[in-house]
DNA sequence: ATCAATTAGTATCATATGAAACCATATACT
DNA sequence: AGTATATGGTTTCATATGATACTAATTGAT
């Protein structure tokens, strides 16, 4: 018997998809152990947070559109935040089935702690990125998430 | 009372480590559905087999060193693939408690079907790019993985 | 040679995630 | 108005993942 060479040669190691997946991980790795260890927040209870900040009042259906995260994990993180006095929930007038969600003092503070250190990981992370490669960066990212986001459409 | 400005805003959909971990996600999901349906293979069974492919013959602590996938992760992939005769365990000389990891005849197929259609996804998500681009991108991620890495470690 | 400390791999346990079922309310259609 | 359908949110269930504990074998130190 004897080997016949293949047409096709993959290296995992140079696979993108593959290489995309580590190199996100590590950051979420990062990030997820810096807010845990430093205001006991899991990543999608910051998020939430982040999306509340920026939007005054919100309901949980747009938390879940804002921050791409199923309706169950937004439920979660936002019972978790509520519980702990971070975010305030009112009645949604017109909707009884549906809550505002919007920062207490207490969460506000909290954001306002967070926030610079979030932003000061992501300078740690990209900081030897000019601002032009960031740019960049960022574009090749939409540019994969509209090419990934149609072929799983295209899959069903 | 009043609204103090805030120094520092913070827009998640700006924030570079959350639009790498959505990114990640699609593509991820994308190669994972994929990989399932036609070819009933999970992202780790997949992975071993494209390292196994390359290196003939591997420990599970080298596919867990190439994959960097925890080694209880790897012991599962290794387990079913064995199971469903596509890789084959041969005890390691000289040392009995750890066995080497080849394709059998079914696997080596598998792969040499599998790969062409990696390879193609692959192409598809990242057809716009060109090759600098790529390369580019590949370098890009090279260093952000240093940068996220070098952060986990002084977080210990 | 003996015994402590590592290491390869597996088994067990805890946690995170999303799919599916579910409840209450709201909307649409007749 | 009255009924079918859809929607916001929660609960329940199934699965994937990794930390921890464990077993068997190997290495190192004396």
């Amino acid at each position: 018997m004897q080997t016949i060479p293949r047409m096709t040669h993959l290296k995992l190691n140079q696979f993108l998809p593959y290489r995309l997946s580590i190199a996100s991980n590590r950051v979420s790795a990062a990030v997820a152990t810096a807010y845990e260890a430093l205001f006991g927040l899991s990543i999608p209870q910051w998020r939430l947070i982040a999306v509340i900040a920026q939007g005054a009042s919100v309901t949980q259906q747009a938390l879940g559109a804002a921050t791409q995260m199923d309706k169950v994990t937004v439920s979660r993180a936002a019972t978790a935040l509520a519980e702990r006095g971070l975010v305030k929930r009112a009645p949604h007038p017109g909707d009884q089935r549906s809550h505002l969600l919007s920062l207490s003092t207490a969460g506000q503070a909290l954001y306002d702690a967070v926030a610079p250190k979030a932003l000061a990981l992501e300078a740690q992370i990209f900081g030897g990125f000019s601002s032009a490669e960031v740019a960049q960066f960022s574009a090749m990212l939409a540019r994969i998430e509209a090419a990934a986001a149609a072929i799983e459409a295209e899959q069903g």
